[in-house]
DNA sequence: TTGACTTTACCGTCCGGACGGTACAGTAAA
DNA sequence: TTTACTGTACCGTCCGGACGGTAAAGTCAA
């Protein structure tokens, strides 16, 4: 487990999120993915003793790199109302402003095999409930939540719908929709 | 082409979506869809000479569904303010109410190339700009459009992350922002 | 209305290739 | 000496698709 340059491990997530994306979950082979993260096959089975533990592993770092940034946006607004929500939308806002291409291979996973989502379908419910109880109206929660995960599945699925000023109107929107009115801060946080 | 009982081509789409969501869109395989659709594999190739046809015409079969329910619902609203964004509400909401699993296998087709998507690329692009013109508000259009996608997607993936009432209170909630608020029409239509 | 022919809608078999996974010998750094 | 691989060779299975056949339904002239 080195620190330096890029983890074997997540040379290959890198790598199989990439393949996945351009020719298609189905034609995702180790032999493609070791070729593609610099490594022979026998490498790659030796670091993912299994197709399906490099799968599970891709979901995993996937929903850790979320929770991770989550967390941090929420520790910046100490429980107030709607912090879920403000917290998610920055989160979004921010992997769109740094253009992380995220080529995730969740859907890589799933294709494989549906089951391989349930990790997801566990946090979305949890996350959801969290930004229920935070909100003030739980339906405009619901609707924060549904927006945001439009866009994370035009993201998922490689659609250009939203031009560029489309997606920054619609997070700013969103932030509107969900900003501060306390007195104490009149406008948008500039914290980015 | 009979018309009576269900055609062999919607058998055999239907058979493949169903297998895609059960199995995975890597594992669905002709022969299994064959074998579902009631029919041998010699026949499947008959009706769709490649596999590659059959996924095309999964894609094509649910942007034209999706199309048609659209433009009904259009219909009926002569091209006033929001009548587009409306019309998808109530074409996602009539899905729901009838409780179409929509086993759509478009992720299949996906799944096996990425370039599958491009209709959908194409017809959604054109939807969201006629959801902007027709709308009062551009930037409240893509968050509508964005938290239908949400639903959608949440669907797509079979993600059970709403419940029932979630779901029903998020497109009332769509509903009432998107409501037309003349005198001439004090509430929500009863149409359904 | 019969016989000749075409079209439609399949069936069953087979083949070549791709893929996941195994086995194992070797190697270079720490 | 262990860790972290490389590289090669190979196995068994699955899958897409080609192909040859066939039974029934329709067409049409005599």
């Amino acid at each position: 487990m080195r620190a330096a340059t890029l983890t074997t491990k997540d040379k290959i997530l890198q790598a199989a999120a990439e393949i996945a994306m351009e020719v298609g979950p189905v034609h995702l082979s180790l032999d493609a993915v070791a070729r593609r993260a610099g490594l022979s096959k026998g490498g790659l089975l030796y670091t993912f003793p299994t197709k399906a533990k490099l799968l599970e592993a891709l979901v995993e770092h996937h929903v850790a790199e979320f929770d991770e940034s989550l967390r941090m946006q929420e520790a910046r607004r100490n429980h107030k109302v709607n912090s879920v929500v403000q917290a998610c939308i920055e989160v979004y806002r921010a992997e769109f402003v740094l253009n992380e291409p995220e080529p995730s291979g969740i859907l890589a996973a799933i294709a494989n095999d549906p089951s391989f989502i349930d990790p997801i379908r566990r946090y979305n419910k949890q996350l959801l409930d969290r930004m229920k109880e935070n909100s003030e109206d739980p339906t405009m929660a619901l609707i924060a939540f549904l927006t945001i995960e439009g866009l994370r599945s035009l993201k998922l699925l490689d659609m250009d719908t939203l031009t560029h000023e489309d997606q920054i109107a619609a997070i700013d929107g969103l932030r509107q929709l969900f900003a501060p009115c306390d007195p104490d801060k009149p406008s948008q946080p500039a914290t980015g």
